[in-house]
DNA sequence: CGCATTTGACCCGCGC
DNA sequence: GCGCGGGTCAAATGCG
């Protein structure tokens, strides 16, 4: 949370590529219902973080050694996304050239949604690379393209637990549910419950690698506050019961969002391109990611960052105690 | 009785 | 033009 804010105040996002960087609290942090699985929404990073309230304890010198810890991982937060958006305009760079017509393109009928810009996984997997021109047309005509925010969320659940419901906190009502073509198991389309008002839809289908992984994908955003508090976040309330996931790839028009959520107990902590296979328009930059070269110098310059410094370690660890109870 | 869910039918875009 | 497959509709059904 400390490195999205600080990458943010940085004014860190000058690439259609942004890497949202998440290490996740632990499910108790007071007040916080577990916003562990990852969502490329602002939403989190304007509430108060437990972090804050730690900080606000600090010594005026503990803040300022923070404070120059926050700069230089913002620095390194921002080089990361450089090198995350020098790979993406690579990828563009090969796609376009090996196909120049970008003219056809699959329009929904429903007039919610833009031009073909699914990040849906079965689609994508039939897709040729002209529909990654698709992705690209859309991140080009921000000015012309009403931009509709397209959320990959991914749940651990119970193998055993067939319903295809995810606890988000919003209200939603099923309106069709579909057997694809390259999943077994059945995906389920659900509309928000204020709809027509609200526009967004979901689409809720078990993993076809790993039947304990829900994946969700939300098209558009919520124009009216959650129901209940717990569901400020899509998945936040599902995440809590069923554990964060290591990662999810989040597709809008103003472009890819990969988010890394590197949290203690999901998967060990590592970083996995999830889907990759299911959008192949970016299954090169994905495997590029989720490269192990990638992977590692990605963990351990983050790990490096954060445990480098014993000042940092040291006052993070006071701060922590303080706020332990006394017995 | 009202509302939510289920499920088969239908629509539409795309590839051949 | 035809078939395929994803997405949506709407009547039927279930439930409180």
């Amino acid at each position: 949370m400390l490195l999205m804010d600080s990458a943010r105040r940085a004014g860190c996002s000058p690439s259609p590529v942004c890497l949202d960087l998440s290490v996740g609290l632990s499910p108790s942090s007071p007040g916080s219902s577990g916003p562990e699985t990852t969502a490329d929404t602002d939403d989190r990073l304007d509430r108060p973080a437990a972090g804050c309230r730690v900080a606000s304890s600090l010594s005026d010198e503990q803040a300022k050694t923070l404070e120059a810890k926050l700069t230089q991982v913002s620095e390194e937060n921002r080089r990361l996304t450089e090198m995350i958006a020098y790979l993406y305009a690579s990828q563009v760079a090969r796609q376009s050239s090996s196909s120049p017509d970008t003219t056809s393109r699959k329009r929904s009928r429903d007039s919610l949604e833009p031009p073909s810009n699914s990040s849906d996984g079965n689609a994508n997997a039939k897709a040729e690379p002209g529909d990654h021109a698709a992705v690209e047309s859309a991140l080009s005509d921000e000015g012309t393209c009403r931009r509709i925010k397209v959320t990959r969320v991914c749940t651990r659940i119970d193998p055993a637990d067939a319903t295809l419901t995810v606890k988000d906190g919003y209200q939603w009502r099923k309106y069709g549910q579909k057997v694809t073509r390259d999943n077994p198991s059945p995906r389920a389309y659900f509309r928000c419950a204020y709809a027509p008002s609200c526009p967004v839809k979901k689409k809720v289908q078990r993993s076809a690698e790993d039947s304990s992984l829900l994946v969700a994908t939300y098209e558009g955003e919520h124009n009216h506050p959650s129901p209940t508090r717990a569901g400020e976040l899509p998945s936040s309330a599902s995440a809590t019961a069923s554990g964060p996931v290591p990662c999810s790839i989040s597709i809008n028009s103003s472009g890819p969002t990969i988010t890394l959520d590197l949290t203690k107990n999901g998967g060990g902590g590592g970083v996995r391109v999830l889907d990759a296979a299911e959008a192949p328009d970016l299954k090169k930059l994905c495997q590029e990611i989720a490269s192990p070269d990638f992977r590692t110098a990605l963990v351990e310059q983050m790990a490096r960052s954060l445990t480098s410094d014993s000042k940092f370690t040291h006052a993070l660890a006071a701060a922590i105690l303080q706020q332990l109870p006394e017995y």
